[in-house]
DNA sequence: TATCGTTTTAAACGTTTGTTTAAAATTATT
DNA sequence: AATAATTTTAAACAAACGTTTAAAACGATA
């Protein structure tokens, strides 16, 4: 994956991939078009010429970023695989996303509380929450006594915790267990399996 | 507690408390000194006369805020307290001080991803990712062959996670589960038990 | 009452911000 | 080759930003 925009790229993905490296890095108000501009080699009037607003901008790579990896979290939801299968591979696709995309996380959270009201209503947001028919599966199981009567949605809350939640603390991870950043990677590896179990543990009779 | 800065109080005062108010709602890029300045009813001019800088005043404030919540956390950590007792304790009051405030946790994340090296090596930010005599002690039980196999640090995380995080996404689980302010907060009332029975039973024998 | 240090004020400072203009350069079409 | 449409450019726009200035108002001290 290359950092910076290639000269062979159209002029509206340099400027897309530009700004997405630096709105992941140093957030959006931080982030000036005129930096934007210098880093991807063009003039600043082309960035209003391809995009109208820097808001635009934006909200045009945080579509195509959550378009990139909600769909292949939801199928797994969506799927039809017995309920402990879906959540180990929940979580281990998770967090594989994450590892590739550490800042991710924070990135979102920090879309969501700039403008909470327009953001929870976007379909592409709600699609990153969206538990498929996770809710109706856990429910039947519970029914038929398959598994320990839990409430789905704390449930969900505690896995999407147990994953995301480290990534935004990164930083204070790898200081506090002074890890580099290749131990970090082995640490949330090894989460992969610490969660899934920790998870099935208070489902399981 | 007073959302806006009362007339009685000192001019200090009033700038701090509009300026946390606002840094808590919009963020510090977001926040202006003219607005911190209006909505305190003083002149811009007085926040560079008590305060140096808007860094600086930002600064004072983090520092004020974690210093308010932080030995409370920090005490229970380092108490004599069995585990499994110390564990139930500290859910419940670092619930009991989001639900009071549930802005402390993204606030600190924001400060956290602004200034990554230079906060993580700040004593009061350190303060609040102690974990106190908590780790040894949670090594002592391991050995003496009271609790599993499980490594603290994953385990200190696991509740970092479940309690905090929720907190972050409280207007997509309000939005999503179609609760009020009341609902949500019960919902976490919940929650100080589905995490402590969670966090123990994974390390129960 | 006069003088002192402290607090508050209005006004301006120089930068930086996102955005727009209008002309130049380039590419595509006929 | 001439024209039209698209892309890129340099320059300027107005607004907002954090900060500073220097004088006025205030309260305490002598």
């Amino acid at each position: 994956m290359f950092t910076f925009a290639a000269d062979n790229m159209t002029t509206e993905d340099k400027i897309k991939k530009t700004a997405l490296t630096l709105f992941l890095e140093k957030g959006f108000e931080r982030t000036s078009i005129r930096e934007i501009a210098r880093r991807a080699k063009i003039n600043i009037a082309l960035l209003n010429y391809y995009f109208r607003s820097k808001e635009n901008l934006f909200n045009s790579i945080f579509s195509s970023l959550l378009g990139k990896y909600t769909p292949e979290l939801n199928s797994i939801l969506s799927s039809p695989l017995p309920l402990e299968e879906k959540i180990k591979l929940y979580v281990e696709e998770y967090i594989d996303i994450l590892l590739k995309n550490p800042r991710l996380t924070y990135f979102v959270l920090s879309v969501l509380h700039r403008n909470p009201d327009k953001i929870t209503k976007m379909k592409i947001f709600q699609s990153l929450y969206n538990t498929g028919n996770f809710s109706t599966q856990f429910y039947d199981e519970v029914r038929k006594g398959n598994i320990k009567d839990v409430d789905p949605t704390q449930f969900f809350i505690n896995m999407l915790s147990l994953i995301t939640f480290p990534f935004t603390i990164k930083q204070v991870i790898m200081e506090k267990n002074k890890m580099s950043e290749d131990t970090f990677k082995q640490f949330m590896h090894e989460r992969k399996q610490v969660i899934t179990e920790m998870l099935i543990l208070t489902i399981k009779k």
